[in-house]
DNA sequence: TGGCTGAGTATGCTCAACGCAAGTCAGGTG
DNA sequence: CACCTGACTTGCGTTGAGCATACTCAGCCA
């Protein structure tokens, strides 16, 4: 059963989902690289030559990918320095950035759940408890909805 | 700051993420098309030329992903008539691709909230209370939490 | 029997995503 | 001063994503 669409969203022939908030986040990291870019900064990697061998991209990739990200103001390029090294810079997920971690999470989940029954090589847990965690859509303070507990309206600035 | 990598996930040079379920789930949905085909399922449409309107691609394009959602499993082909036509086709979710629904509303919320200032077309809320919903990352029952409250584990099968 | 419609298929093209290989460039080490 | 290393950049070829246009095909309708 799908999300109840509200008021004129039902007609569903009779309205287009222009620029949907999903599509433009879609254009900025509708891209495998970038996900796994992100995923990597979400793991704690900061540095060019990390990314590019824990991802498993080229170099051209990266280098293109993290600038995108840069741009995009979903990592920041900071720089640092190593003794006996020259100022270098890392990459580092800013507030925007971090804020896509239940994207994330709930796509490894999935995976782990349907790509390879409930049996992925990593879990996330709860630092404090180590209890697992889970990716949940409700309202503050509730159980989780799925699609037939949700509704979709159209929105009006107040 | 990241996750905390415990024990030997710390040292981010000595362990590659090799069968990322991540990466395997992007192989699936990592296409701009798949995750807005998947949209429009939550949204309800059902029917060929209704993605084909909505999502605003081409039939070819249409006809690949949707051949390709069903086969992995995320889309049923299920057959419908309407009085006075012959038996047609529509694609409706599975729990599969149903479970992918935190996914998608954490994309049209962060959309919302970075790319849009907080004031995106549609509002997601809870179809009984009508209460904005939010995609938290928790332990069931507790607050959500962030990268640096999350820790990342070895699976061992229990 | 000929058209109409919904649901695709087929063909041809462009551009983005990515890999491989090689080159650049700044600065610190021997 | 030559070399090395980390961080890129450049060039080239392949694959996949996407658009546009045109065509097919089944069955209902006149």
């Amino acid at each position: 059963m799908p999300m109840q669409m509200s008021g004129p969203l039902a007609a569903l022939d009779k309205w287009q989902p222009d620029g949907c908030s999903m599509a433009m986040a879609l254009d900025i990291i509708g891209t495998k690289s970038a996900m796994l870019l992100l995923r990597e900064a979400f793991y704690g990697t900061t540095r060019f030559d990390g990314f590019v061998r824990r991802v498993g991209i080229t170099e051209a990739v990266a280098a293109k990918r993290l600038k995108e990200l840069v741009e995009a103001g979903l990592l920041e390029k900071r720089p640092y320095q190593e003794p006996g090294s020259r100022t270098r810079y890392e990459y580092v997920l800013t507030e925007m950035g971090n804020a896509l971690l239940p994207v994330i999470v709930a796509l490894m989940q999935w995976g782990d759940t349907y790509l390879r029954d409930g049996e992925g090589p990593l879990r996330v847990v709860s630092a404090e408890t180590g209890e697992p965690v889970s990716v949940r859509v409700a309202p503050s303070g509730t159980d989780s909805l799925g699609p037939e507990g949700l509704a979709v309206r159209i929105n009006r600035k107040g």
